[in-house]
DNA sequence: TGGGCTAATATGTCTGCACATAATAACCGC
DNA sequence: GCGGTTATTATGTGCAGACATATTAGCCCA
Protein backbone atom coordinates (compact mmCIF):
# COMPACT_ATOMS: atom_id res chain seq x y z
CA UNK A 1 0.00 0.00 0.00
CA UNK A 2 2.80 2.48 -0.12
CA UNK A 3 3.79 4.13 -2.92
CA UNK A 4 7.36 4.27 -3.11
CA UNK A 5 9.32 7.84 -3.05
CA UNK A 6 12.10 9.16 -4.80
CA UNK A 7 14.26 6.93 -6.71
CA UNK A 8 12.89 3.77 -5.95
CA UNK A 9 9.46 5.62 -7.98
CA UNK A 10 11.69 5.98 -10.50
CA UNK A 11 12.63 2.73 -10.61
CA UNK A 12 8.90 1.40 -10.71
CA UNK A 13 7.64 3.35 -13.43
CA UNK A 14 10.74 2.39 -15.91
CA UNK A 15 10.27 -1.35 -14.68
CA UNK A 16 6.14 -0.52 -15.53
CA UNK A 17 6.89 0.85 -18.66
CA UNK A 18 9.13 -2.26 -19.86
CA UNK A 19 6.23 -4.92 -18.06
CA UNK A 20 4.21 -2.79 -20.07
CA UNK A 21 5.69 -3.09 -23.10
CA UNK A 22 6.29 0.75 -23.62
CA UNK A 23 9.75 0.51 -23.87
CA UNK A 24 10.17 -3.26 -25.46
CA UNK A 25 13.22 -5.10 -24.83
CA UNK A 26 16.13 -3.88 -27.12
CA UNK A 27 14.94 -0.34 -27.58
CA UNK A 28 16.35 2.52 -25.95
CA UNK A 29 15.04 4.32 -23.79
CA UNK A 30 15.16 8.44 -23.52
CA UNK A 31 18.05 10.05 -21.19
CA UNK A 32 18.75 10.67 -17.88
CA UNK A 33 18.56 14.61 -18.80
CA UNK A 34 14.73 13.61 -20.34
CA UNK A 35 13.56 11.44 -17.82
CA UNK A 36 14.79 13.58 -15.08
CA UNK A 37 12.90 16.89 -16.77
CA UNK A 38 9.93 14.40 -17.47
CA UNK A 39 10.23 13.12 -13.83
CA UNK A 40 10.50 16.58 -12.32
CA UNK A 41 13.74 15.45 -10.24
CA UNK A 42 17.35 15.81 -10.51
CA UNK A 43 19.22 13.52 -12.88
CA UNK A 44 21.52 12.31 -10.12
CA UNK A 45 18.22 10.45 -9.00
CA UNK A 46 17.21 9.36 -12.24
CA UNK A 47 20.62 7.97 -12.51
CA UNK A 48 20.37 6.02 -9.36
CA UNK A 49 17.39 4.15 -10.36
CA UNK A 50 18.92 3.49 -13.96
CA UNK A 51 22.03 2.14 -12.42
CA UNK A 52 19.91 -0.24 -10.26
CA UNK A 53 18.05 -1.46 -13.16
CA UNK A 54 21.50 -1.95 -15.28
CA UNK A 55 22.61 -3.86 -11.81
CA UNK A 56 19.74 -6.35 -11.78
CA UNK A 57 19.90 -6.71 -15.82
CA UNK A 58 17.30 -5.39 -16.93
CA UNK A 59 19.26 -2.46 -18.66
CA UNK A 60 22.11 -2.26 -20.87
CA UNK A 61 24.07 1.30 -20.45
CA UNK A 62 26.86 2.01 -22.59
CA UNK A 63 27.99 5.38 -22.85
CA UNK A 64 27.14 7.86 -25.86
CA UNK A 65 25.35 5.00 -26.82
CA UNK A 66 22.12 5.33 -24.04
CA UNK A 67 20.42 2.97 -22.29
CA UNK A 68 18.39 0.01 -23.94
CA UNK A 69 16.10 -2.89 -22.53
CA UNK A 70 17.85 -6.00 -22.24
CA UNK A 71 17.06 -8.24 -24.97
CA UNK A 72 17.65 -11.11 -22.90
CA UNK A 73 16.59 -10.89 -19.59
CA UNK A 74 19.01 -12.39 -18.02
CA UNK A 75 17.74 -11.96 -13.87
CA UNK A 76 20.76 -11.21 -11.53
CA UNK A 77 20.20 -13.39 -8.76
CA UNK A 78 21.89 -12.56 -5.62
CA UNK A 79 22.36 -15.72 -2.90
CA UNK A 80 23.87 -15.39 0.46
CA UNK A 81 26.26 -17.95 1.10
CA UNK A 82 25.63 -18.50 5.30
CA UNK A 83 27.77 -20.45 7.90
CA UNK A 84 26.27 -24.06 8.07
CA UNK A 85 26.52 -23.16 11.94
CA UNK A 86 23.77 -19.99 11.40
CA UNK A 87 22.04 -21.73 8.39
CA UNK A 88 20.86 -24.65 11.07
CA UNK A 89 19.93 -22.13 13.64
CA UNK A 90 18.11 -20.15 11.20
CA UNK A 91 16.08 -23.09 10.68
CA UNK A 92 15.28 -23.41 14.04
CA UNK A 93 17.71 -26.21 14.72
CA UNK A 94 20.45 -27.12 17.48
CA UNK A 95 23.47 -27.72 15.69
CA UNK A 96 26.60 -29.49 16.37
CA UNK A 97 29.12 -30.79 14.46
CA UNK A 98 32.09 -33.72 14.51
CA UNK A 99 35.12 -33.82 12.92
CA UNK A 100 36.14 -37.01 11.56
CA UNK A 101 39.56 -36.38 10.39
CA UNK A 102 42.29 -34.11 10.45
CA UNK A 103 45.65 -34.99 8.63
CA UNK A 104 48.32 -33.70 6.44
CA UNK A 105 48.04 -35.27 3.06
CA UNK A 106 49.09 -34.76 -0.36
CA UNK A 107 45.85 -33.95 -2.31
CA UNK A 108 45.12 -35.32 -5.39
CA UNK A 109 46.38 -33.69 -8.29
CA UNK A 110 42.70 -32.10 -9.91
CA UNK A 111 42.40 -30.78 -6.00
CA UNK A 112 46.29 -29.28 -6.19
CA UNK A 113 45.36 -27.59 -9.84
CA UNK A 114 42.18 -26.02 -9.20
CA UNK A 115 43.90 -24.23 -5.99
CA UNK A 116 46.86 -23.49 -8.12
CA UNK A 117 49.60 -25.53 -6.40
CA UNK A 118 52.48 -27.47 -7.45
CA UNK A 119 51.92 -31.03 -7.07
CA UNK A 120 53.46 -32.53 -4.18
CA UNK A 121 53.11 -29.68 -1.57
CA UNK A 122 50.98 -30.99 1.80
CA UNK A 123 48.04 -29.59 2.89
CA UNK A 124 46.14 -29.95 5.85
CA UNK A 125 42.30 -32.42 4.87
CA UNK A 126 39.49 -32.25 6.84
CA UNK A 127 36.70 -33.91 6.72
CA UNK A 128 33.49 -32.71 9.52
CA UNK A 129 30.33 -34.14 9.59
CA UNK A 130 28.29 -31.20 10.54
CA UNK A 131 24.68 -31.93 12.30
CA UNK A 132 21.25 -30.30 13.11
CA UNK A 133 18.92 -31.90 15.45
CA UNK A 134 21.04 -34.49 16.09
CA UNK A 135 20.70 -35.38 12.35
CA UNK A 136 23.07 -35.57 9.64
CA UNK A 137 22.79 -32.56 7.82
CA UNK A 138 25.94 -32.00 5.80
CA UNK A 139 29.75 -33.70 5.54
CA UNK A 140 31.94 -31.51 4.21
CA UNK A 141 35.37 -32.11 3.11
CA UNK A 142 38.07 -29.82 2.99
CA UNK A 143 41.39 -29.34 1.51
CA UNK A 144 43.27 -26.40 3.96
CA UNK A 145 46.62 -24.51 2.76
CA UNK A 146 48.50 -24.46 5.92
CA UNK A 147 50.41 -21.46 4.48
CA UNK A 148 47.82 -19.06 5.47
CA UNK A 149 47.07 -19.90 8.75
CA UNK A 150 49.89 -17.80 11.24
CA UNK A 151 49.25 -20.05 14.14
CA UNK A 152 47.83 -23.13 13.23
CA UNK A 153 44.37 -24.23 14.00
CA UNK A 154 42.42 -22.68 16.70
CA UNK A 155 42.71 -24.23 19.91
CA UNK A 156 38.97 -25.22 20.90
CA UNK A 157 36.92 -26.18 18.46
CA UNK A 158 33.81 -26.52 20.14
CA UNK A 159 31.80 -24.01 19.27
CA UNK A 160 32.70 -22.96 16.12
CA UNK A 161 33.27 -24.81 12.75
CA UNK A 162 36.45 -24.98 10.93
CA UNK A 163 34.54 -23.22 8.29
CA UNK A 164 33.56 -20.65 10.90
CA UNK A 165 36.77 -19.93 12.64
CA UNK A 166 38.44 -19.46 9.27
CA UNK A 167 36.01 -16.79 7.53
CA UNK A 168 36.82 -14.73 10.73
CA UNK A 169 40.34 -14.99 10.67
CA UNK A 170 41.49 -15.35 7.06
CA UNK A 171 39.99 -12.87 5.27
CA UNK A 172 39.54 -13.77 1.56
CA UNK A 173 39.26 -11.73 -1.55
CA UNK A 174 38.29 -13.58 -4.22
CA UNK A 175 35.79 -16.70 -4.08
CA UNK A 176 34.52 -19.10 -6.66
CA UNK A 177 31.47 -21.35 -6.53
CA UNK A 178 29.94 -23.95 -7.73
CA UNK A 179 26.78 -26.11 -7.29
CA UNK A 180 25.89 -29.20 -8.42
CA UNK A 181 24.41 -32.91 -7.55
CA UNK A 182 26.10 -36.70 -7.04
CA UNK A 183 24.84 -39.51 -6.02
CA UNK A 184 26.18 -40.60 -2.48
CA UNK A 185 29.15 -42.60 -2.24
CA UNK A 186 29.21 -45.48 0.15
CA UNK A 187 31.37 -43.27 2.68
CA UNK A 188 28.78 -40.53 2.14
CA UNK A 189 25.79 -42.51 2.47
CA UNK A 190 26.58 -43.65 6.00
CA UNK A 191 27.79 -40.43 7.38
CA UNK A 192 24.41 -38.82 6.22
CA UNK A 193 22.62 -42.16 7.08
CA UNK A 194 21.05 -42.03 3.51
CA UNK A 195 20.67 -44.48 0.87
CA UNK A 196 23.83 -45.09 -1.18
CA UNK A 197 23.28 -43.64 -4.18
CA UNK A 198 20.89 -40.88 -2.83
CA UNK A 199 20.99 -37.55 -4.74
CA UNK A 200 23.26 -35.29 -2.78
CA UNK A 201 23.26 -31.63 -3.27
CA UNK A 202 27.12 -30.43 -3.81
CA UNK A 203 28.58 -27.34 -2.80
CA UNK A 204 32.16 -26.70 -3.94
CA UNK A 205 33.87 -23.49 -2.99
CA UNK A 206 37.30 -22.05 -3.80
CA UNK A 207 38.87 -19.04 -2.37
CA UNK A 208 41.84 -17.14 -2.33
CA UNK A 209 43.67 -14.78 -0.06
CA UNK A 210 44.95 -12.30 -3.16
CA UNK A 211 47.17 -15.26 -5.23
CA UNK A 212 47.35 -17.39 -2.68
CA UNK A 213 45.10 -20.18 -2.46
CA UNK A 214 43.13 -20.73 1.18
CA UNK A 215 41.03 -23.74 0.96
CA UNK A 216 39.15 -25.85 -1.51
CA UNK A 217 35.83 -27.61 0.13
CA UNK A 218 33.59 -29.61 -1.19
CA UNK A 219 30.18 -29.60 0.83
CA UNK A 220 27.55 -32.66 0.25
CA UNK A 221 23.96 -31.79 2.17
CA UNK A 222 21.54 -34.46 2.44
CA UNK A 223 18.22 -35.15 1.20
CA UNK A 224 15.68 -32.39 1.35
CA UNK A 225 18.33 -29.59 1.15
CA UNK A 226 17.06 -26.52 -1.10
CA UNK A 227 18.92 -23.43 -1.89
CA UNK A 228 16.72 -20.60 -2.06
CA UNK A 229 16.74 -17.20 -3.57
CA UNK A 230 14.42 -14.95 -5.08
CA UNK A 231 14.35 -12.20 -7.70
CA UNK B 1 48.61 -1.90 -12.59
CA UNK B 2 45.40 0.25 -12.47
CA UNK B 3 45.21 2.15 -8.84
CA UNK B 4 41.16 2.82 -8.80
CA UNK B 5 40.22 6.07 -7.96
CA UNK B 6 37.22 7.67 -6.80
CA UNK B 7 34.48 5.65 -5.01
CA UNK B 8 36.42 2.57 -5.99
CA UNK B 9 39.36 3.62 -4.15
CA UNK B 10 37.76 4.30 -1.20
CA UNK B 11 35.42 1.00 -1.13
CA UNK B 12 39.07 -0.87 -1.89
CA UNK B 13 40.99 1.06 1.02
CA UNK B 14 37.95 0.33 3.88
CA UNK B 15 38.38 -3.44 2.02
CA UNK B 16 42.17 -3.33 3.14
CA UNK B 17 41.56 -2.38 6.67
CA UNK B 18 38.88 -4.75 6.90
CA UNK B 19 40.90 -7.83 5.89
CA UNK B 20 44.04 -6.39 7.69
CA UNK B 21 42.09 -6.31 10.66
CA UNK B 22 43.10 -2.88 11.54
CA UNK B 23 38.60 -2.71 11.85
CA UNK B 24 37.93 -6.22 13.49
CA UNK B 25 34.65 -8.10 12.72
CA UNK B 26 31.77 -6.33 14.23
CA UNK B 27 33.74 -3.09 15.37
CA UNK B 28 32.32 0.14 14.57
CA UNK B 29 34.18 2.65 11.71
CA UNK B 30 34.42 5.81 11.18
CA UNK B 31 30.96 8.17 10.10
CA UNK B 32 30.98 8.91 6.63
CA UNK B 33 32.10 12.57 7.96
CA UNK B 34 35.02 11.60 9.04
CA UNK B 35 35.83 9.40 6.08
CA UNK B 36 35.58 11.96 3.97
CA UNK B 37 37.74 14.11 6.24
CA UNK B 38 40.49 11.66 6.07
CA UNK B 39 39.96 10.63 2.07
CA UNK B 40 39.14 14.09 1.52
CA UNK B 41 36.12 13.68 -0.32
CA UNK B 42 32.66 14.45 -0.40
CA UNK B 43 30.77 12.26 2.11
CA UNK B 44 28.37 11.26 -0.51
CA UNK B 45 31.31 9.77 -2.34
CA UNK B 46 32.42 8.12 1.26
CA UNK B 47 28.01 6.83 1.22
CA UNK B 48 28.61 5.36 -2.38
CA UNK B 49 31.69 3.20 -1.22
CA UNK B 50 30.30 1.82 2.01
CA UNK B 51 26.82 1.41 0.31
CA UNK B 52 28.25 -1.15 -1.57
CA UNK B 53 30.30 -2.69 0.68
CA UNK B 54 27.15 -3.41 2.77
CA UNK B 55 25.32 -4.79 0.25
CA UNK B 56 27.98 -7.02 -0.80
CA UNK B 57 27.46 -8.21 3.07
CA UNK B 58 30.74 -7.01 4.06
CA UNK B 59 29.38 -4.18 6.40
CA UNK B 60 26.43 -3.69 8.15
CA UNK B 61 24.87 -0.08 8.23
CA UNK B 62 22.23 1.04 10.67
CA UNK B 63 21.04 4.74 10.93
CA UNK B 64 22.12 6.76 14.30
CA UNK B 65 23.94 3.10 15.12
CA UNK B 66 26.63 3.68 12.59
CA UNK B 67 28.56 1.30 10.57
CA UNK B 68 30.20 -1.99 11.81
CA UNK B 69 32.08 -4.72 10.29
CA UNK B 70 29.79 -8.18 9.57
CA UNK B 71 30.59 -10.77 11.95
CA UNK B 72 29.70 -12.93 9.75
CA UNK B 73 30.41 -12.70 6.45
CA UNK B 74 27.77 -13.71 4.75
CA UNK B 75 29.06 -12.89 1.13
CA UNK B 76 26.43 -12.34 -1.34
CA UNK B 77 26.96 -14.40 -4.90
CA UNK B 78 25.16 -13.20 -7.68
CA UNK B 79 24.29 -15.64 -10.31
CA UNK B 80 23.23 -15.11 -13.71
CA UNK B 81 19.70 -16.96 -15.05
CA UNK B 82 20.13 -17.03 -18.44
CA UNK B 83 17.75 -18.33 -21.18
CA UNK B 84 18.49 -22.07 -21.57
CA UNK B 85 19.17 -21.84 -25.18
CA UNK B 86 22.01 -18.76 -24.28
CA UNK B 87 23.60 -21.42 -21.37
CA UNK B 88 23.79 -24.18 -24.22
CA UNK B 89 25.09 -21.38 -27.33
CA UNK B 90 27.25 -20.05 -24.38
CA UNK B 91 29.02 -23.56 -24.31
CA UNK B 92 29.75 -23.81 -27.90
CA UNK B 93 27.23 -26.03 -28.38
CA UNK B 94 23.87 -26.65 -30.82
CA UNK B 95 20.81 -25.67 -28.90
CA UNK B 96 17.49 -27.64 -30.26
CA UNK B 97 14.73 -28.76 -28.10
CA UNK B 98 11.47 -30.86 -28.09
CA UNK B 99 8.33 -30.16 -26.83
CA UNK B 100 6.89 -33.29 -25.55
CA UNK B 101 3.02 -32.96 -24.16
CA UNK B 102 1.15 -29.89 -24.11
CA UNK B 103 -2.27 -30.34 -22.49
CA UNK B 104 -4.81 -28.54 -20.26
CA UNK B 105 -4.98 -29.98 -17.02
CA UNK B 106 -5.88 -29.43 -13.43
CA UNK B 107 -2.48 -29.12 -11.61
CA UNK B 108 -2.09 -31.41 -8.62
CA UNK B 109 -2.70 -29.50 -5.35
CA UNK B 110 0.95 -28.83 -4.31
CA UNK B 111 1.09 -26.57 -7.83
CA UNK B 112 -1.93 -24.78 -7.31
CA UNK B 113 -1.07 -23.83 -3.87
CA UNK B 114 2.28 -22.56 -4.45
CA UNK B 115 0.54 -20.84 -7.38
CA UNK B 116 -1.66 -19.41 -4.90
CA UNK B 117 -4.70 -20.62 -7.16
CA UNK B 118 -7.67 -22.22 -6.15
CA UNK B 119 -7.61 -25.55 -6.53
CA UNK B 120 -9.25 -26.96 -9.67
CA UNK B 121 -8.35 -24.07 -12.05
CA UNK B 122 -7.11 -25.69 -15.24
CA UNK B 123 -3.71 -24.54 -16.00
CA UNK B 124 -1.44 -25.57 -19.62
CA UNK B 125 1.16 -27.91 -18.72
CA UNK B 126 4.01 -28.36 -20.92
CA UNK B 127 7.00 -31.00 -20.45
CA UNK B 128 10.51 -30.02 -22.98
CA UNK B 129 13.40 -31.73 -23.54
CA UNK B 130 16.25 -29.45 -24.31
CA UNK B 131 19.56 -30.67 -26.27
CA UNK B 132 23.15 -29.44 -26.33
CA UNK B 133 24.48 -30.83 -30.02
CA UNK B 134 22.03 -33.14 -29.67
CA UNK B 135 21.89 -34.63 -26.22
CA UNK B 136 19.31 -34.75 -23.89
CA UNK B 137 20.49 -31.81 -21.39
CA UNK B 138 17.65 -30.36 -19.55
CA UNK B 139 14.18 -31.97 -18.59
CA UNK B 140 11.67 -28.91 -18.03
CA UNK B 141 8.13 -29.62 -16.70
CA UNK B 142 6.03 -26.04 -16.83
CA UNK B 143 2.43 -25.60 -15.38
CA UNK B 144 1.52 -21.90 -16.83
CA UNK B 145 -1.76 -20.00 -16.29
CA UNK B 146 -3.25 -19.71 -19.47
CA UNK B 147 -4.70 -16.25 -18.11
CA UNK B 148 -1.51 -14.27 -18.33
CA UNK B 149 -1.43 -15.34 -22.26
CA UNK B 150 -2.85 -12.76 -24.23
CA UNK B 151 -2.87 -14.40 -27.57
CA UNK B 152 -2.37 -17.63 -26.58
CA UNK B 153 0.99 -19.26 -27.45
CA UNK B 154 3.27 -18.54 -30.13
CA UNK B 155 2.73 -19.51 -33.42
CA UNK B 156 6.39 -21.39 -34.70
CA UNK B 157 8.26 -22.79 -31.35
CA UNK B 158 10.70 -23.49 -33.97
CA UNK B 159 13.56 -20.61 -33.09
CA UNK B 160 12.91 -19.86 -29.44
CA UNK B 161 11.99 -22.52 -26.29
CA UNK B 162 8.55 -21.93 -23.88
CA UNK B 163 10.56 -20.21 -21.26
CA UNK B 164 12.59 -17.97 -23.72
CA UNK B 165 9.69 -16.95 -25.33
CA UNK B 166 7.56 -16.21 -22.47
CA UNK B 167 10.61 -13.98 -20.46
CA UNK B 168 10.17 -11.76 -23.82
CA UNK B 169 6.37 -11.66 -23.41
CA UNK B 170 5.25 -11.99 -20.23
CA UNK B 171 7.33 -9.51 -17.68
CA UNK B 172 7.22 -10.95 -14.67
CA UNK B 173 7.82 -8.97 -11.44
CA UNK B 174 8.90 -11.19 -8.80
CA UNK B 175 10.12 -14.35 -9.07
CA UNK B 176 11.53 -16.98 -6.96
CA UNK B 177 13.82 -19.85 -7.14
CA UNK B 178 15.13 -22.93 -5.39
CA UNK B 179 17.94 -25.23 -6.35
CA UNK B 180 17.94 -28.86 -4.91
CA UNK B 181 19.60 -32.61 -6.05
CA UNK B 182 16.89 -35.17 -6.66
CA UNK B 183 17.01 -39.30 -8.20
CA UNK B 184 16.03 -39.52 -11.55
CA UNK B 185 12.44 -40.97 -11.80
CA UNK B 186 12.09 -43.42 -14.53
CA UNK B 187 10.70 -41.15 -17.07
CA UNK B 188 13.37 -38.46 -16.44
CA UNK B 189 15.85 -41.03 -16.49
CA UNK B 190 14.50 -42.35 -20.00
CA UNK B 191 13.90 -38.66 -21.36
CA UNK B 192 17.83 -37.69 -20.47
CA UNK B 193 19.31 -40.78 -21.41
CA UNK B 194 20.92 -41.60 -17.96
CA UNK B 195 20.38 -44.31 -15.41
CA UNK B 196 17.28 -44.28 -13.00
CA UNK B 197 18.50 -42.95 -9.90
CA UNK B 198 20.97 -40.73 -11.04
CA UNK B 199 21.44 -37.75 -9.18
CA UNK B 200 20.12 -34.84 -11.19
CA UNK B 201 20.56 -30.88 -10.51
CA UNK B 202 17.13 -29.55 -10.05
CA UNK B 203 16.02 -25.90 -10.34
CA UNK B 204 12.50 -24.75 -9.71
CA UNK B 205 11.00 -21.17 -10.37
CA UNK B 206 7.77 -19.43 -9.77
CA UNK B 207 6.87 -16.42 -11.21
CA UNK B 208 4.52 -13.78 -10.32
CA UNK B 209 3.21 -10.54 -12.63
CA UNK B 210 1.50 -8.66 -10.05
CA UNK B 211 -0.49 -10.43 -8.17
CA UNK B 212 -0.81 -12.92 -10.79
CA UNK B 213 0.71 -15.81 -11.15
CA UNK B 214 2.57 -16.66 -14.26
CA UNK B 215 4.34 -20.57 -14.02
CA UNK B 216 5.60 -22.84 -11.87
CA UNK B 217 8.35 -24.65 -13.65
CA UNK B 218 10.89 -27.46 -12.92
CA UNK B 219 13.96 -27.98 -14.47
CA UNK B 220 15.93 -31.71 -14.40
CA UNK B 221 19.61 -31.07 -16.04
CA UNK B 222 21.38 -33.90 -16.62
CA UNK B 223 23.92 -35.24 -14.76
CA UNK B 224 27.40 -32.80 -15.13
CA UNK B 225 25.38 -30.08 -15.24
CA UNK B 226 27.11 -26.97 -12.55
CA UNK B 227 26.04 -23.78 -11.63
CA UNK B 228 28.71 -21.83 -11.27
CA UNK B 229 29.70 -18.31 -9.59
CA UNK B 230 32.38 -16.14 -7.81
CA UNK B 231 32.20 -13.85 -4.98
C1' DT C 1 35.77 5.32 -51.31
C1' DG C 2 38.12 4.85 -47.26
C1' DG C 3 40.81 5.99 -43.23
C1' DG C 4 41.66 8.76 -39.59
C1' DC C 5 40.76 12.89 -36.85
C1' DT C 6 37.30 15.62 -34.37
C1' DA C 7 33.23 17.11 -32.29
C1' DA C 8 29.07 15.84 -30.09
C1' DT C 9 26.71 13.32 -26.63
C1' DA C 10 25.06 10.12 -22.86
C1' DT C 11 26.58 8.17 -19.04
C1' DG C 12 29.82 8.07 -14.77
C1' DT C 13 31.20 10.34 -10.99
C1' DC C 14 32.27 14.18 -7.78
C1' DT C 15 31.17 18.23 -4.83
C1' DG C 16 28.64 20.75 -1.32
C1' DC C 17 24.68 21.51 0.48
C1' DA C 18 20.03 20.37 2.39
C1' DC C 19 16.45 17.91 4.60
C1' DA C 20 14.30 13.26 5.97
C1' DT C 21 14.39 9.30 8.86
C1' DA C 22 15.49 5.98 12.20
C1' DA C 23 17.44 4.79 16.38
C1' DT C 24 19.85 5.79 20.29
C1' DA C 25 20.95 8.67 24.34
C1' DA C 26 19.69 12.10 27.47
C1' DC C 27 16.48 14.06 30.20
C1' DC C 28 12.67 14.85 33.32
C1' DG C 29 8.80 14.26 36.17
C1' DC C 30 6.84 11.00 39.06
C1' DG D 1 14.63 4.18 40.06
C1' DC D 2 11.38 4.02 36.15
C1' DG D 3 8.78 5.06 32.12
C1' DG D 4 7.95 8.03 28.64
C1' DT D 5 9.17 12.20 26.00
C1' DT D 6 12.71 14.83 23.62
C1' DA D 7 17.15 15.86 21.62
C1' DT D 8 20.93 14.18 19.18
C1' DT D 9 23.21 11.76 15.71
C1' DA D 10 24.53 8.78 11.62
C1' DT D 11 22.79 7.31 7.69
C1' DG D 12 19.49 7.82 3.48
C1' DT D 13 18.26 10.52 -0.03
C1' DG D 14 17.59 14.69 -2.61
C1' DC D 15 19.29 18.83 -5.57
C1' DA D 16 22.04 21.60 -8.92
C1' DG D 17 26.08 22.06 -11.14
C1' DA D 18 30.51 20.53 -12.87
C1' DC D 19 33.97 17.80 -15.10
C1' DA D 20 35.59 13.10 -16.86
C1' DT D 21 35.22 9.45 -20.13
C1' DA D 22 33.70 6.38 -23.47
C1' DT D 23 31.72 5.96 -27.78
C1' DT D 24 29.52 7.28 -31.74
C1' DA D 25 28.71 10.04 -35.85
C1' DG D 26 30.25 13.12 -38.93
C1' DC D 27 33.75 15.52 -41.26
C1' DC D 28 37.76 16.19 -43.96
C1' DC D 29 41.32 14.86 -46.80
C1' DA D 30 44.00 11.66 -49.39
Amino acid sequence: MSAPQGWEAIRAEVLRRIDSRVWAPGALIPTEEDLAAEFGCARATVNRALRELALAGVLERRRKAGTRVATHPVRKATLDIPVTRLEVVGRGQVYSFRLLAQTKAVPPLAVASRLGLAPGATLLHLRTLHFADAKPFLYEDRWLNPAVLPEGLPPDLAEMSINEWLVKTVAYTYGDISFSAANASPDEAAYLDVAPGAALFITERTTWAGEAPITLVRLAYGPGYRLHTQV
